[in-house]
DNA sequence: CAGGATCCGTTATGATACTG
DNA sequence: CAGTATCATAACGGATCCTG
């Protein structure tokens, strides 16, 4: 492959495929909260009381579409569901990472 | 300031700060774009034929307002408009770096 | 307990036409 | 050239109730 023109930046830059992930409003805190271990649902919903349970369901299976994170469905009476990181999921932690360093610059710059 | 506790994280985590920066849907795109100079409203414009002029030029206004870019307009006729990227918006290049590469590794996994 | 289903208002985005 | 204005639609987000 050649060098990519800007005019195709928009269709092929690797970004595109992924910002549909990173768009998500909860996506970079869920990620967050997984980076320290596996969690129930319930904990997690706890953990993030903003978000309705309808909305933090459909952010997971988005995660879980993509790759990001593991569901885990235990077949017992009470339900049992465990989310984690994947691999790449764990991969991420580093956007994550340079992204809070940003965030910090952006607050100075506010003062 | 002491340690962070989970449950704080959605609200006072820096970057609940920037998320409504990086979740704009072309925000990423006009940073790549102005990373590599600045650049009319047209010229831009036509890189991103996908984007109609009203929302490239809401998505341009917020960044303005986030200040990661600044928009230079001279009193010409016809008007002339430049907008490039303030140190703030050079400072988030990493971040789009860091996004590529996990990008990279997201469409190897794919396969 | 985990999350599915539904309703519904708010934003986001798009197409198109127009203007200083 | 660099937008605005208008209208229409789609996606998002929240509240509420339901179920294996």
């Amino acid at each position: 492959m050649g060098r990519m023109s800007e005019e195709d930046y928009v269709e092929n830059c690797p970004i595109s495929s992924v910002q549909k992930i990173v768009r998500g409003k909860w996506t970079m805190v869920i990620v967050f909260f997984l980076s320290q271990g596996t969690l129930r649902f319930g904990e997690l919903s706890r953990k993030m009381p903003q978000v309705t349970q309808a909305n933090l369901t459909k952010e997971l299976r988005m995660l879980e579409e993509y790759r990001v994170i593991h569901r885990e469905v235990y077949k017992e009476v009470p339900p049992k569901v465990e989310y984690s990181l994947t691999e790449l999921g764990v991969k991420f932690l580093p956007v994550l990472k340079s992204l809070e360093i940003w965030a910090i610059e952006y607050e100075k710059m506010l003062k």
